[in-house]
DNA sequence: CCCTGATTCGC
DNA sequence: GCGAATCAGG
């Protein structure tokens, strides 16, 4: 895993959505392991683990001294609300059309490229309108948020849809498939032809 | 068994 | 820094 800018935002954004290391692991395609690590490293807050690792053989030292645990507030994980700031204006951008990832033509920079990553995840269709997606919609879904462009399963089949998570305000994909979708220039570098 | 998250430690 | 292996609880 290259945790890039957008794959730390996007393990932050899932982590702080309260998703379990697995899941997060499954959406970005990666191991739970391997969230878990970098959440650990990131010193992401820690979610309520279902062990408890406090026995160890070391604690002996001078518990007496103990600092008396000061009253911490519980870490009651305050979801910081997407700032929906744009309170009128949401703008409804006429829909870019953010070109669909052609594995052939290499625009310059940052453009959304195929899922490089996606060597196991979804294949973005060459062009594919966005049908309304399915009626089972997420209850995080809010309002005004524009849904992720990313498309799952086979273009043309009956359960082909497109995700339904929440755009990441100026771009087309939710963070998680903004992760995959945007790979650093000079990550892409050599391996892109 | 399945799941969970945390830590360790070779790379 | 990374993450598989491992641990440990549900």
């Amino acid at each position: 895993m290259d945790w890039t800018a957008e794959a730390i935002e996007a393990l932050r954004a899932l982590w702080a959505e309260g998703h379990s290391t697995a899941e997060i692991g499954r959406r970005m395609g990666i191991s739970k392991n391997a969230v878990v690590g970098k959440a650990h490293r990131l010193n992401l807050p820690a979610r309520p683990s279902p062990i408890r690792r406090e026995n160890e053989p070391r604690a002996t030292a001078a518990p007496a001294a103990a600092p008396a645990a000061p009253a911490m507030a519980e870490p009651v994980a305050e979801l910081p609300v997407p700032p929906l700031s744009a309170p009128a204006a949401a703008p409804p951008a006429p829909e870019p059309e953010p070109v669909r990832p052609a594995l052939t033509t290499l625009p310059p920079a940052t453009q959304p490229i195929a899922p490089a990553a996606a060597l196991a995840a979804p294949r973005p269709p060459a062009a594919t309108r966005r049908p309304a997606p399915p009626a089972v919609v997420r209850p995080f879904q809010r309002m005004g948020g524009r849904s992720c462009c990313w498309p799952i399963g086979e273009p043309g089949t009956p359960d082909f849809r497109f995700c339904t998570g929440e755009a990441i305000p100026g771009k087309p994909y939710c963070p998680e498939h903004a992760a995959v979708a945007y790979v650093k220039a000079r990550d892409r570098r050599d391996d892109a032809a």
